[in-house]
RNA sequence: GGCUGGAUGGCAGAGUGGUCAUGCAGCGGACUGCAACUCCGUGUACGCCGGUUCGAUUCCGACUCCAGCCUCCA
């Protein structure tokens, strides 16, 4: 039975589908001013390893991940660039989507842009001025009338009281109170904006994420995701405009993933102290980031570190490891185990990765014993292995693809790496276990490692 | 200050009212020309103080400390 932790709640819960068998799922994506950092790939690599895991369940998922292209900073920053704010954005989508693949991430089903919803967006204001929620200011603004929504707050608990107090003194007049949000803002002069009942405008941000979801998945759906600085204010607000234009329940569950941590604080964009995924993509291997990323539970803070980035490559050395020595993997397992129920009993407990990987780990001890001793058994664990591990988006590559890893600036090319293996078996093969040990030592030099088995030599390389 | 969540062995990280997490690193051994890989063996871990209990790291209460959110941020 599938168990889903809902911040709604703050409790674990059973999941029930709206309808038998789907799961329609919202998760807020990226505002495409530049390069995604590992927060975003946290994010990312968390529920496409959650959608991975329910549709290898059987579950129907219908996965909408929207992006953010028109907005403030991204305004400011195609100025900056002295470029166009759609050449900026279009750039940036199609860096983040390289970023992704390279993470084993896969597309979301639909990924809605809020410049293509500007329609949609404009309705849904419409109806809430309509029924009292909101209000054309002076200044050519629209704004949410956040103490008209009795309920405000429920998702983080806040009280409505608390917000007003804490409030901000308030530079903008045009607010009836301080605690109100944007819906449209009027469009500066040379600012990109569309018409609109109450002039050129464009946008809140909030407002698009309440019309592409009702568009893309209707007005109730089963699960909303986000990083873990969205719940206040950004999901509190969709609630407040989808349920007061609809009418009806917004979300089930809503499912946040933890902040990456550098040191002692959060990694994000205002602190500065970010690393992009492709930084990091050039000192390790993508399935290192995607293992590391998983390697935590999806609510918990994660430490960024290059010493767990190394850890994590290790412990993916060790699946490899055991995959590679089997040359061909079963087409079927008929073994008597508990591997794939205590797996699946894992991720059905919140998708509780750790666990599952853990039950992995066992497989491949199993593997490596069945190996070592000749028993027929090995190609059907090979084959539970890469199975399981197949659920949520690891060990799918070709062992040596991983192992051998790829060649960086100023590496030894893989022709250069073969033919000194082959100088260092004839030496070997003469007993001169001198120059083999000097050919050895100067592989290693340039992170080359070796391995002699019956078959031969193979090669790794260093992380 | 308010709202959430957390504190586990050298490190990372699950979990449990009483018997094994798991991985990385370390140490001893096997294998190997030597290594690497692999295998075998190897660790009196559960923030602090009380309470409940035959028994608590696990339940309850107080305390200390940490993080996230409360402002744009995944």
């Amino acid at each position: 039975m599938l168990q889903i932790y809902n911040t709604l709640t703050n409790s674990k819960t059973a999941f029930t589908p709206i309808e038998p068998g789907k799961i329609r799922m919202y998760v807020c994506g990226v505002t495409v001013y530049d390069y995604c950092h590992i927060g975003h790939a946290r994010v990312m690599v968390a529920f496409d390893l959650i959608t991975r895991y329910l549709r290898a369940r059987g579950w129907d998922v219908t996965y909408v991940r929207n992006i953010t292209d028109v907005d403030d900073k991204i305004i400011r920053r195609a100025a900056e660039n002295d470029e166009p704010v759609d050449a900026l954005t279009e750039r940036m989508i199609a860096a983040m989507h390289e970023d992704e693949a390279r993470l084993f991430v896969l597309r979301p089903d639909q990924e809605p842009r809020a410049t293509a919803h500007i329609d949609d967006i404009i309705d849904m204001v419409s109806t809430l001025i309509e029924k009292g929620y909101a209000y054309a200011a002076a200044n050519g603004d629209v704004y949410y009338r956040v103490e008209r929504f009795e309920t405000y707050g429920r998702l983080t608990n806040k009280v409505l009281e608390d917000l007003r107090s804490g409030a901000r003194v308030e530079v903008e007049e045009a607010k009836e109170s301080p605690l109100d949000f944007v819906l449209w803002k009027a469009a500066k002069p040379g600012e990109v904006s569309w018409p609109s009942p109450w002039g050129e405008g464009r946008p809140g941000w909030h407002i698009e994420c309440s019309a592409m979801s009702k568009c893309c998945l209707g007005k109730t759906f089963d699960i909303h995701g986000g990083g873990p600085d969205l719940p206040f204010p950004h999901h509190e607000n969709e609630i407040a405009q989808s349920e007061a234009a609809n009418g009806c329940t917004y979300v089930n569950y809503w499912v946040h993933a933890g902040p990456v941590r550098m040191g002692q604080e959060k990694m994000s964009k205002s602190l500065g102290n970010f690393f992009t995924i492709r930084e990091v993509l050039k000192h390790f291997n993508p399935e290192v980031i995607r293992y590391f990323l998983s390697s935590v539970h999806y609510r918990s803070y994660i430490d960024y570190s290059e010493d767990g980035l190394r850890e994590a490559h290790s412990a993916l050395d060790r699946f490899y490891q055991a995959l590679k020595a089997v040359p061909e993997l079963a087409q079927e397992v008929t073994l008597q185990n508990d591997y794939e129920q205590r797996f699946v009993a894992a991720m059905d407990d919140d998708f509780n990765t750790p666990r599952a990987l853990a039950v992995l780990f066992e497989i491949a001890s199993e593997l490596n014993k069945a190996v070592r001793e000749g028993d027929a058994a090995a190609p059907q664990l090979a084959a539970q292995l890469k199975h399981l591990a197949g659920m949520i988006g690891l060990l799918q590559q070709e062992p040596d693809q991983f192992l051998q890893g790829e060649a960086g600036e100023g590496d030894l090319s893989a022709e250069e790496i073969d033919a000194f293996i082959e100088q260092r078996a004839q030496a070997r093969k003469n007993r001169d276990f001198a120059e083999s040990d000097r050919i050895r030592d100067l592989l290693a030099d340039k992170g080359v490692i070796l391995k002699d088995s019956r078959e031969g030599t193979s090669w790794y390389r260093e992380s």
